[in-house]
DNA sequence: AATGAAATCCGACGCGA
DNA sequence: TCGCGTCGGATTTCATT
């Protein structure tokens, strides 16, 4: 696949990006009048968008507390050597964790796990414990999620940043 | 509003759920082909949801390695005491910052940050490092992420959760 | 700009807790 | 009875050529 060299996406591009991060129902119509194009033109760029990946799908966003699971934690896995729970599908079996990262630093796993309450919080952190060392991080309120992405470049000038956009490779 | 006392998510819900957050776009009629109901009554449940703040909103998924943005990583900040760095509305000037939780424990910050290269990132740490001692972890990989909310009820049980799916209201 | 398709809205009917 | 799903049809809106 192309997954070097992304084609560069210009202003246009983010703009359309920030619009249906905010909404994915927009229809061509309301997004070419949003973005001040045709609609087949930007129905063209979101067809790009969609078939290099950029756009990798659109998914309904679901209020977690909502939805019965308002407790949230991180946990952080310190593993044995050779066997890191979730060697490969452990976490399939367990709906509560909805987000697994592989990290540098002594602790290898960092989890984001969801839970409909304290009680049920406590039991999953206890099954999770048998798989080595861990440290539990509850989330007590979250100011900011699912921030969309917008471009990194330009304007604001982060210091080490000199013309590295380009990702490395 | 109606924080409290969620209508009760039934089976049909759930289905709803899974399907619109893996694909955000289906039709009504394709919805209702795969949940095996009419389209009218799919909407009326859909438009349910949306009224009670189950499903948040809809939004396009961008990879952000596809958008040059391959870079990740979760630091935790270990603030002073009265000054929380992002006390308020510091986050709005780093879009790199796309989570922000406040945490139990003694780091009472944690944030999960996109950056383009390495040395983004660490102009990016430098940054942030000026309010207070943090704790930096690089991701290497992220075998899960955006796993879609599901049940979390019946079959499989944790142990200590003995009826306590009511989220304590 | 025009065509064909799909969604939304409406009222009425049938079913089951 | 009341809630919920189904059916049929009219109108608007969208996608595509």
């Amino acid at each position: 696949m192309n997954t070097s060299r992304s084609p560069e996406l210009d202003d246009v591009d983010w703009k359309i990006l920030a619009e249906l991060q905010a909404d994915a129902r927009l229809s061509f119509n309301e997004l070419s009048r949003r973005i001040h194009l045709s609609a087949p033109a930007v129905a063209e760029r979101v067809r790009r968008l969609e078939e290099s990946g950029v756009i990798a799908g659109y998914a309904a966003r679901v209020a977690p507390a909502k939805a019965g699971q308002p407790m949230m934690a991180f946990i952080q896995l310190r593993c044995k050597l050779s066997r890191c729970l979730l060697k490969t599908a452990a976490a399939d079996d367990f709906p509560e964790i909805t987000e697994v990262h592989k990290l540098s630093g002594e602790h290898c796993t960092m989890l984001k796990v969801r839970a409909a309450s304290l009680v049920h919080l406590e039991g999953l952190i206890e099954q999770l414990g048998e798989h080595g060392e861990m440290r539990t991080h509850i989330v007590l309120s979250t100011p900011y999620e699912d921030r969309p992405l917008t471009p990194v470049t330009a304007d604001r000038d982060v210091s080490g940043a000199d013309g590295w956009t380009g990702t490395g490779r």
